[in-house]
DNA sequence: ACCTGATATCCGATC
DNA sequence: GATATCAGGT
């Protein structure tokens, strides 16, 4: 025995570890050795003779599975092989293969990634003619995810629309067209979405009692981790492939539920009991992490929450400091203000264990320059996927093509890519191949030399395709040289070393399937082998930093439209859903918390600096928790003491208006933009300004000197 | 008929 | 940086 649970773990975590016969839901609040309740739990069941081939453990990441798996193995002293561990689309990607004919599907599958459903999304337009030279037509990528939501959540695309996107209304008819044939499309051609694999993966489910059966037969231990983040398909399949009564344990925390945007709903874990009757529900809410100012911040954020669980997080470390408020000039000088931070924190704690977070990725920009600037070595996650980048796509359109003759997204893209080869061209030579009929496809070779060239590699490569990876990968990378060069003239040094990275990742698979499916299916960032000895700071979005935690953490561009993102406004559970993300953001801090607020951002279609109004989230803290900094006009940070009876700026909210009296509205003076003719006040603190120069402005009472 | 390059506009988080 | 459209070229 080589580890003993009932002292390694807490009374909450031994119960739900131990807990293995029947369904239970465990509600775990962030930083509540979740994983490691699920690792003793794993290890546990091993240990008392199950057989790891029984156990599916599906998390959010493979990374994330493998990791659980791994740390149990070590628990037990022995790997935990035959464990099946992943994503749900991973999960429902293997049983389509193995179940292809049951299904009526074809044998080979074709993944469609974003940007395939985006491509498809537009062909399926462009014939049809919808909306023609209309410049305010919804975009495709706009129209895509719009279909993938109203799937996700299980909505008729117009009631999705009215929900979520008003102004496209006028577009109803026209987008259901789209939507229509884009799935006649998918079916042509063979294709599978995302969200296809969830769909079909329960119908195998519900209508093949057979295969039902026996999946529940052999996986007698189902483990389900972020279950907050689980959209009702999903639901159902745990459901299904568990069984009533079965042995099921969800975990997750409703508080930290911040993929709504893809149909993931608290609704599963609301809803637990009634899916699996008699289901115990265990609640992990001794915090390990955080010092407690830092969760006490994360506390007041949850308090407001509209809808929430009751739920009481405590701590025994009662050490630590308060989290800093930083208030930068601008968005430009934060990046420096951060640096600064960064290099003083980098004196305490390794560059790994501090982190930066953002709520989109662009976010970073600025900053990621000064570091490049500065020589700090960081890696950040999230933002645009490397996967996603034209080059990689480009190279992986030709090994598709070996995978999958019929792969009509990877045929296109290798194809365009040819000189004289459009849209209109491509399309007859995919049409003269599966037809059998090669004679377009022949005189076309004869009078384009490139697309000659480019038809008799692939074909070597298709007759390869039981080689090893990188071997297809080397000839394809050669092959692709030339054009790297000539599609990117100006980058393609930074686009080759994308390219070196791919080879990387390919060196450590045999076949060529799973690594094209993994490449769409986990996340490449976390695909390939880290170097452990490599330090670098971390640059994250939230929903990437999810499930991780640092001694540090700092997150930036704190005001109105960038977190909350202006987009949360769109649908009515927008701003709920960002408050649990600045709450998500928060709660990864371990020891030092910072909240960058700068008070003013770059306009850069305009080419000024515009005044900023503080996130209404940081408005609700309280001042006792938190010191604040103020950065001068010679860019020195100076602390900041709010005066008792003087508004700090957490009584905005509540307080009103005493400020400036919205009947007397004369002129005031602001930091940056100077004298200013007060126009409007909009309660409760707001009020719009003339700067010459500048322009209107809404700006915060307190940023202005009032004149009497 | 079809491809290519220039220009204006907009930008969300993920499998 | 990517997308969409338009004008020009073969």
């Amino acid at each position: 025995m080589r580890f003993d649970i009932h002292k390694e773990l807490n009374e909450a975590q031994l119960k739900a570890a131990m807990a293995t016969e029947g369904p239970v839901l465990v509600i775990a609040g962030a930083g509540s050795g979740k994983t490691r309740t699920i690792v003793y739990r794993l290890a546990h069941l091993v240990r008392e003779g199950l057989d790891p081939q029984s156990i599916l453990l599906l998390t959010f990441t493979r990374k994330a599975s493998q990791e659980m798996l791994n740390r149990a193995g070590r628990l037990l002293g022995q790997g935990l092989n035959g464990v099946v561990g992943g994503t749900f689309h991973s999960f429902a990607y293997a049983m389509l293969r193995r179940y292809s004919r049951a299904l009526g599907l074809a044998e080979e599958l074709t993944i469609l990634d974003k940007g395939d459903s985006e491509q498809v999304v537009a062909q399926v337009r462009e014939s049809q003619g919808i909306g023609k030279g209309d410049r305010s037509f919804p975009k495709k990528g706009t129209i895509s995810s719009l279909i993938s939501k109203s799937r996700n959540k299980e909505l008729g695309l117009q009631i999705l629309i009215e929900n979520e996107a008003r102004h496209l209304l006028v577009y109803g008819e026209d987008l259901q067209a789209i939507a229509d044939s884009y799935s006649r499309f998918k079916r042509e051609y063979g294709l599978l979405d995302y969200d296809d694999l969830l769909f079909y993966c329960e119908k195998l489910l519900t209508e093949h009692e057979g295969i039902r059966d026996f999946l529940r037969l052999k996986y007698q231990h189902i483990l389900v981790d972020e279950y907050q983040d689980t959209n009702l398909v999903q639901g159902r399949i745990v459901s299904s492939l568990a069984g009533p009564g079965g042995n099921v344990m969800a975990v997750g925390d409703d508080a930290q539920s911040i993929y709504s945007f893809r149909g993931a709903t608290v609704a599963n874990i609301l809803r637990f009991s009634e899916s699996f009757p008699g289901a115990r529900i265990i609640k992990l809410e001794q915090n390990y992490r955080s010092v407690q100012p830092i969760l006490s911040l994360s506390n007041q954020i949850l308090e407001r929450a509209e809808e929430k669980y009751e739920k009481n997080l405590f701590t025994e470390r009662s050490d630590g400091q308060k989290p800093e408020l930083l208030r930068p000039i601008s968005d430009h000088s934060q990046s420096r203000v951060v640096l600064n931070k960064i290099e003083e924190l980098a004196r305490e704690y390794p560059l790994h264990e501090i982190a930066v977070l953002f709520r989109s990725g662009f976010q970073s920009y600025n900053l990621e320059v000064a570091l490049n600037k500065q020589g700090i070595p960081f890696k950040k996650f999230g933002g645009q996927k490397f996967t996603e980048a034209a080059h990689i796509k480009d190279v992986l359109a030709y090994l598709r093509l070996a995978a999958n003759p019929a792969d009509l997204p990877a045929w296109q893209r290798a194809m365009t890519l040819i000189p004289k080869v459009g849209p209109k061209t491509c399309q007859r030579l995919y049409d003269s191949i599966v037809s059998g009929d090669g004679a377009y496809l022949a005189r076309s070779r004869r009078s384009n030399e490139d697309l000659d060239r480019a038809v008799t590699f692939i074909h070597r490569l298709q007759e390869q395709k039981k080689e090893r990876v990188f071997v297809l990968l080397e000839q394809v990378l050669e092959f692709y040289q030339p054009l790297l060069k000539s599609r990117f003239p100006d980058d393609y040094p930074r686009r080759q070393a994308g390219l070196d990275e791919l080879s990387q990742i390919a060196a450590a698979y045999e076949e060529l399937d799973l690594f094209l499916s993994d490449l769409c299916l986990e996340n490449p960032d976390q695909l390939g082998q880290r170097d452990p000895l490599e330090d670098n700071l971390v640059l994250s979005t939230v929903h990437s930093a999810k499930g991780l935690e640092w001694q540090a953490v700092i997150i930036i561009d704190l005001v109105e439209e960038r977190f909350p993102s202006k987009h949360a406004l769109m649908d009515k559970f927008g701003m709920e859903e960002e408050r649990r993300l600045f709450y998500v953001a928060c709660t990864r801090a371990k020891e030092y918390l910072g909240l960058s607020m700068p008070d003013s951002l770059y306009n850069r279609y305009q080419r000024f600096h515009e005044s900023a109004l503080a996130s209404p989230f940081v408005l609700e803290l309280s001042p006792d928790g938190f010191d604040e900094f103020r950065e001068d006009m010679s860019g020195t940070m100076l602390v900041h003491r709010p005066i008792k009876d003087k508004k700090g700026p957490s009584q905005a909210k509540k307080g009103g208006d005493r400020q400036a009296s919205p009947d007397k509205l004369g002129h005031c003076r602001h930091k940056i933009f100077g004298r200013g003719k007060v126009v409007q006040f909009f309660p409760p603190n707001r009020y719009q300004v003339n700067f010459p120069g500048f322009g209107l402005k809404k700006i915060m009472g307190d940023y202005l000197e009032m004149e009497e």
